[in-house]
Order: C-alpha cells, then sequence, then structure tokens
DNA sequence: GTTGACGCTATCAAATGCGTAGCATATATC
DNA sequence: GATATATGCTACGCATTTGATAGCGTCAAC
C-alpha cells in the first residue's frame, strides 16, 4: 500500500488549500521548507539547520514533502523543486509580514 | 506569570519568521485563521466549520492566537484582528498557489 | 581495518491531540 | 421556579504524534 494513502486530516474535501494546510500544518513542516530555500542540504545538515529536529520526524516531513512534489534529493542531497520554490516565494513574503507583525506587537498602538 | 512563556518551539533565535512557523505549524491553526476570514464566528460554529475539532484544542489554539493578536473575541464571537486579517491576505496568496499546485500535480508534465 | 560521514531505522518515553461527557452561565418559555 | 436551549469551555482517558537516543548498513579515506 501507498504510504501516502492518509485521508487528508483536516478536511475530506479534498480543496488544494485544505491539503496544503495539512502538509504544512505540521510540526517542522515549513520550517524544512524554509531551510531549504538557501540551497540544496543532507539529512544531517538539514538536521542541524532545523535545530537538531529527530531524523524520525526528519524523514517523515522529507517523505511527505517529495510525495508532495516540493521537495526531492539529488546528488548534492535535498533540494527544493520548482513547486517548492514557489512556495518558499509564499514564505519570502511571510517572512516580510512577520517582522512587521512583530514590530506592530512590541509598539502596541503605532 | 504570563501564559505565553513557551519559548518557542522550533527556534530559539527569536526571529519573527521562526515564532510564525511555530505558531502557525501547529495543527488547526492555519484552518482557524482561514475560516475566521469571513467574519466572526462563535466558538461552536468555528468548531463546526473545522469538522469538529476537540474543543480541547479549538480553545487552546483560540488562546495562542489571541496571544499572537491575531483573533479577538467580540460581542459577535471570535474575529480576525487587523494583524489577522494581513496574514489572511497571505493565506489567499497561498490558496492561489495551491489551486496551480494541485494543477500541476494532476498534469505531471505541462 | 578503522575512522568518519552518510541516509536512515528501531525503540521507547513524552507531548500533543482527540472524543466524549459535562459544567457553569445566560436567555427564553412555560 | 422548572425546563429547555445555546453559549464558552474544562475534565477525563485513550490514541496518535513527536521526540531523544542508539545504532545499522554503506561508502570513501586513510
Amino acid at each position: 500500500m501507498s504510504p501516502s494513502a492518509k485521508p487528508v486530516r483536516g478536511s475530506t474535501t479534498g480543496r488544494p488549500i485544505m491539503v496544503l494546510l495539512d502538509l504544512i500544518g505540521q510540526r517542522w513542516t515549513l520550517r524544512i521548507l524554509w531551510e531549504l530555500q538557501p540551497g540544496p542540504e543532507t539529512f544531517r545538515s538539514l538536521q542541524a539547520r532545523c535545530g537538531g529536529i529527530s531524523p524520525t520526524v526528519l524523514n517523515t516531513r522529507l517523505k511527505a514533502l517529495r510525495e508532495a512534489g516540493l521537495v526531492d534529493a539529488g546528488e548534492e542531497g535535498y533540494r527544493l523543486t520548482e513547486d517548492g520554490r514557489t512556495l518558499g516565494q509564499q514564505l519570502l513574503a511571510l517572512d516580510g509580514w512577520a517582522k512587521d507583525w512583530a514590530d506592530r506587537r512590541r509598539t502596541p498602538l503605532a
């Protein structure tokens, strides 16, 4: 049986956004995508970059990300696919948002 | 002591993006933000919208989201704050991306 | 042949999430 | 006052997920 035969946690609609939210709403998934943005990483270097994430979880996440077509494994290790990179763009936008958000939180009333 | 004194899971850097990734990289968090976008919801209606999420988790997430300043509770129930709405904008962008992504996955080679 | 790095699995404990029941409050209806 | 309904939310016990640690099998260097 396919190991990707999970019925999608949060929803049964199959709507892409729900599938995506399910995927990235798992611990470490977004972080892994984030850390892969600069370039390929080996399993162990990626593990280090993610602050010592356990190999069990890292491997599970990498499997899911590969099945989702966001990551693949080449000679240089794991890297983002084309889709992974465009999703990474969205994360960069989030990064900008997060900075403003943090500023706003430090200065409760603008 | 503040109940928000969690040391931030994924990272200890305190970088806003990491704080954000930690927050939204929890099951249901993104989904809740997503469901609140159209307008305020009561605890129970929100629970229903999220496909029967357990009240335990819903309450935990709502607390975190309120502490993060993304959600607040008014007369009409829970609703997005200004920050929550702008983050919601990012999610809308993600929605668009997810649709394209799903299309691409159905058509392996464009 | 030993040392080191690699990807990854095994094992078990701890944290998190879930389903169900139900409390306390409020409002409305009798 | 008793009953009914809806609210937000907590308690409990079990299931799933995550986590830390150890270590295997492979490979290249030495």
